[in-house]
DNA sequence: ACTCAGAATGTAATCGATTACAGAAGTTCT
DNA sequence: AGAACTTCTGTAATCGATTACATTCTGAGT
């Protein structure tokens, strides 16, 4: 049952040619002739050769794999992503390798080692929260292999990067409410430190302040991107004394759990309050009501990526490689934003 | 910047010893003397070498990763799971590898390419629906590599498995709905052709059987475990003449679509229908109202799983291996069910 | 001082594919 | 026919670590 594993060897014996011609047959068939082409195909089928991955990336030095780094892969935002990402990778021949920042610091591993030794051709971030010292081991890539982000991005580093257009988005998402009506609008925003937060939030204190309205600084509700932020700062809304008539939140997760946290108290959504998301995550649609949120397509956000990296890592120093992406986001207007009563 | 790979050769001659005291020092550090491992390790940090992993998976005949296969990457119900596997495969020093059964096809790859080209050591499958060709190849996998399933498992195949009390929650299930007082208790099922399914589905008659409780055939609906399954199977319900009080969804998913949709048409849960879901995903507890489920442990699962292959990734053939697992589920009450009207 | 077991280290073959280089075979042209 | 190419194929070095086997060193025992 355990066959001695098939190589080169014996397929060019078969055959009756070099190992160096079935090589060759196999990665570029045009260089050989005719009948040799036929000769090798026959062999590989009726031995069942498959080539040793190992053994070409050692003499090729290239790993064909790709290293996909997320904060936490239990986060259900980011499994279109992936999909995205390794449906362009396994149509050019790579795998995809996943780590999350959280399991990599708990098993001491540097993140770099996948990079360094060999693992990892080069790598996607998805967590614009990384260490400064990790980053910074990023940026001096001992190897020079390409690092990329995408989603976030990393302050102060100069990786390049796949965004979406979350000033936009987020102007879109205030301008609706306003033209509905509102005139006290409020914003949930992700964990402070996050750069996405920090974009989205400057964008609505523009867009508010263009429109002529009020924003009292407890109308900007610091949460985290997630079901339970979105709750905490459901209590702080109803905590106010003079309530915004909207709420825009930074995630849909927030948003999601705003509206649970308001149904709890018998607040009704949008009768009492309009509530927006921002990523028209699977679930949106199907929530009750069904969330109006800003929409970004994260299957186009992992291909590009991937994309992006893979020309990169296919013809590297190339000065012309696209250095960064800005994707496209729209408005879906659903059930949870009406006229103010 | 561009540094010249760094190899063994190079710490041999800075620490003064030949590359195969190197590779032991680093390998099984107490077969050497305390002053060779003492220069080595200096001589390590001195260079900043990293092991060139291709290298030592070529020599070992290991590849050092394992390969996780998915329905559908985009689907939050695996998120978890994969954290499980990854985390503890990580801590054994082994990568994961991800693919999607939907991808491979696309991109025309053999599924049993990753084991057979070296690529993975092992493969963990999460979906019980693979094509028999397919699961034809795996059980004769050519190198004998291991291979597990879980959550699901392959009917006809005799990998080794991890799975749920399946039988046990879904008995749990209508016992609850039965002592709250419901006495037409409806189905809604996965996909036809799906092991949970009919698992489900089977233990569900049994336990309603011995409660000697009627079971019209259309109160078996048929569902596909999505959102989009459960507003369709809700709107099944709503065209009932005689309608259960009480509805048991075989996923989450269902459920929340179930009520989603009988909510569009003005119909509360629980007042005038009780719903339960399975799996207890992030969002159950989030819904309006919060979902009573079935709670399944995605994390161990995943790290059941993850143990099970590695030990015997690392021990083959060896017999007193563990064939199977069987996790335990839980009856989470919330607010989806109460006593009928 | 001498033997010998055991520990520590070194030499060199090995894993399986790729590819630089050289040589053979085949074409075209004068 | 011979020169000058072009096209194909083969030989052998190479990628970087591991490890079987050989060798050297150490110290205990007599």
């Amino acid at each position: 049952m355990a066959l001695k594993t098939l190589t080169l060897q014996d397929v060019a014996r078969v055959a009756g040619v070099s190992t160096a011609t079935v090589s060759r047959t196999l990665s570029d068939p045009n260089v050989v002739s005719e009948s040799t082409r036929r000769k090798v195909s026959d062999a590989v089928k009726s031995t069942g050769y498959r080539i040793n991955r190992t053994a070409r990336n050692l003499r090729t030095q290239r790993a064909h794999s790709v290293l996909v780094l997320l904060p936490d892969l239990a986060n259900p935002f980011f499994s279109n992503i992936l999909e995205g990402i390794s449906s362009h990778l396994s149509s050019q021949g790579y795998s995809m390798l996943i780590a999350s920042t959280k399991q990599v610091h708990d098993s001491g591993e540097r993140l770099i080692d996948y990079l360094d030794d060999a693992r990892a051709d080069g790598m996607i971030v998805l967590d614009g929260g990384l260490a400064p010292d990790v980053v910074e081991m990023l940026a001096n890539a001992p190897q020079s292999k390409p690092v990329l982000t995408a989603c976030e991005w990393i302050d102060g580093a100069s990786f390049p990067s796949v965004r979406c257009e979350n000033r936009h988005g987020t102007r879109a998402a205030v301008n609706h409410l306003y033209d509905l009506g509102h005139r006290k609008i409020a914003h949930v925003t992700g964990p402070a430190d996050n750069v996405l937060t920090q974009t989205r939030k400057a964008a609505f204190a523009d867009e508010i302040a263009e429109l002529r309205l009020d924003l009292p600084p407890d109308w900007i509700i610091p949460g985290d991107f997630s079901l339970i932020g979105g709750c905490d700062a459901a209590r702080a809304w109803i905590g106010m004394k003079d309530r915004p008539t909207a709420v825009f939140c930074a995630s849909d997760q927030l948003a999601l759990g705003f509206i649970a946290e308001l149904s709890r108290h018998g607040i009704s959504v949008p009768r009492h309050v309009s509530v927006m998301g921002f990523d028209d995550i699977d679930l949106a649609e199907q929530f009750i009501p069904p969330l109006t949120t800003i929409r970004q397509d994260r299957l186009i956000i992992g291909e590009t990526a991937a994309k992006m990296l893979m020309s990169r890592i296919l013809n590297p120093g190339d000065p012309q490689a696209e250095n960064s992406a800005v994707l496209p986001v729209s408005l879906v207007i659903r059930d949870s934003t009406a006229p103010p009563q």
